[in-house]
DNA sequence: AACACGGCAGCAACCGGTTCCCGTCCGGAG
DNA sequence: CTCCGGACGGGAACCGGTTGCTGCCGTGTT
């Protein structure tokens, strides 16, 4: 046991000033910058904590109110690729605004969704971003409400990203894009081409992403006075799996339809493969579209016509409007745009 | 300006002490647990907590020695579905051991990978995952040992997950998986099915990850005595993009081969696309394989055969290891398996 | 009735920083 | 030569918690 110092490491700056035989206070102001300080001593300073390799504890400096600022995100799964590009937006803003990014993954469990808001306004996060659908029932506005206040009253802000908003007043900043529109003019798209029977391949009837896809669907139907066949509307949720399961449900039941809308683009990938098994052609046999634009999407053959989303937008807005909120503006409720892209899934029906 | 108390929020104990009648010891006692108080103190005190919605400082609980620990994984881009996955793996075991999870994307900036090592110092992160290939030069051992070394003076540990180790005594942990072996077993695949000029699509040639693979490809040749024409090896990076614009030079080029092996997933995506738009049938006309084996893998058409490799393992077993390292075996280093899994992109060779 | 003991609460020190406030020392001006 | 002011460094309080130690008070024992 013959090692001298950085034995545990971790020198404090009570070291780093006994080494430089100056104060503490000195050795804060040499690094701090601002305050005068002789060029001697700054010297003898910085080579103390050259020496020592020191760093100031950021957890110390928080504490005294000058740390590095940290902002929360919390989302389902991050392996989910619009999940994935919006936490690459929320990384890159929070980035460019000087902040730390603290990420939790709740595997959709709701208990531990809250614990983490709560762990996070111990943290002092600046704000926690709330990702992705959720059902919109009256416990969840309720709990998120509570969240969402509990955040405030600490000096924090909740951001749903995504999510439904909560009712007026809520202490809450909302982003969230089209899903409705989006699907309203991708399934008008489908329809233009001449197909009558448009299955839908939906997520969870209860989840508000699934939701608001399925309205637009039902709405460009309505729009033309069609009124969809509900044996064509289909729930499952926004895996892969998911689609190719439904798929394959659908074709086993002799179900007659000419082109298909799922409600993601993964949703499609599996359904386009549950197509391929049972040799039916897209389009040639039937057409199909997704949702989201993943980069994928224009890999899986045929390229498949969907709807864009800037996830990584909504992802860098959310912490730009969450962090540069003034008290003038508190409450924000954004909503993007989305626009069909066309590929070569839809063609015209026979 | 009514407002009574929760104006600026965050309350501290002292105010939860004043409210309940009580020392802020006492409070900080009740809310640890252990030590002994009375119901009646206890229930005051509670009561107070409540009313305030104090919750403790994270902070300053963490400087006073008793904070929740924190670890750190830096990637260059969260978008990629194989570091999505390994950042799943790692967000959920970090999450097991009790750990908080800073997330940072170096968008490949090395300077930016240093600077964000030096907060998580700072930070007092129990451990600094760095993940991702990288060219292996002296410059890169010497800025990564220092790192390590740096962190280790702290307390700290960095674990290199699927990047070039360093020498022998670094105080590094390193979890790699066996690229070589799988692109090996993969060529091999594919030569066996009687292909004899088989394409190579990889990634940047100074890029470790890249070269493990290419170095399988090569010694799968040369265990059957077959000596690679040089032209049949590209280079690009890792992304769909590369993939499509190399497989399209090559094709007109007027290059020969009859099978293609791209370095990942991605950029198989983006060479099938590639054949596609040239017209070109898949296997029938080339045989293409990949490397990750991502969800989408299956969805390609054909379905493409591929390399798995087990990248949610692989970030677990990176923080299992950094954290559940003892001083009996400081430093680790982990190899994991690969396997080919054969689909539908690779046929006999006519 | 005196005493010992243990349960419970508070004071104060500490964690590792920052910063206010004050004292010293220096040089230049009158 | 004295006076004044600015540059510079240190002591101490503070940020918001935790915890060792001390002491009070109530109760059970002899």
């Amino acid at each position: 046991m013959t090692r001298k110092s950085e034995d545990a490491g971790r020198s404090t700056i009570r070291d780093v000033a006994a080494r430089a035989g100056v104060s503490a206070s000195t050795v804060s102001r040499v690094l701090g910058g601002v305050y005068p300080v002789s060029s001697a001593t700054r010297t003898r300073v910085m080579r103390a904590v050259r020496d020592l390799d020191y760093v100031a504890d950021a957890r110390a400096k928080a504490v005294a109110g000058v740390g590095t600022p940290t902002l929360a995100f919390v989302l389902e799964d991050i392996t989910g690729p619009s999940f994935a590009h919006m936490a690459h937006g929320v990384e890159r803003e929070a980035r460019r605004l000087g902040h730390l990014c603290l990420v939790c993954t709740t595997e959709g469990d709701v208990q531990h969704e809250v614990e983490f808001v709560e762990m996070m306004r111990a943290q002092r996060a600046a704000a926690v971003i709330l990702v992705g659908g959720s059902a919109d029932t009256p416990e969840y506005r309720e709990r998120t409400r509570r969240m969402a206040d509990s955040l405030a009253s600490a000096g924090s802000r909740l951001v749903l990203c995504g999510r439904p908003p909560l009712g007026p007043g809520a202490p809450v900043t909302v982003i969230e894009y089209d899903n409705e529109g989006g699907a309203y003019a991708l399934v008008a798209h489908v329809l233009t081409q001449g197909h009558q029977r448009v299955l839908f391949l939906g997520g969870a009837s209860d989840h508000t992403t699934a939701q608001g896809r399925e309205r637009g669907y039902l709405a460009a139907h309505r729009a033309r006075g069609l009124d969809p066949d509900p044996a064509l509307l289909r729930h499952g949720d926004f895996t892969r799996d998911s689609g190719h399961r439904l798929m394959r449900e659908a074709l086993e039941q002799g179900l007659e339809f000419t082109a298909v809308v799922a409600a993601t683009d993964m949703v499609a990938a599996g359904a386009l493969t549950a197509l391929h098994e049972a040799g039916l052609s897209v389009p040639g046999d039937v057409s199909l579209a997704g949702y989201d634009d993943i980069p994928f999407a224009r890999d899986l053959h045929p390229a498949l016509t969907t709807v864009h989303v800037p996830y990584e937008e909504l992802g860098r807005l959310a912490v730009r409007t969450a962090l540069g909120r003034t008290p003038e503006n508190p409450d924000e409720h954004l909503l993007l745009g989305t626009h069909v892209v066309v590929r070569d899934s839809v063609a015209p029906a026979k």
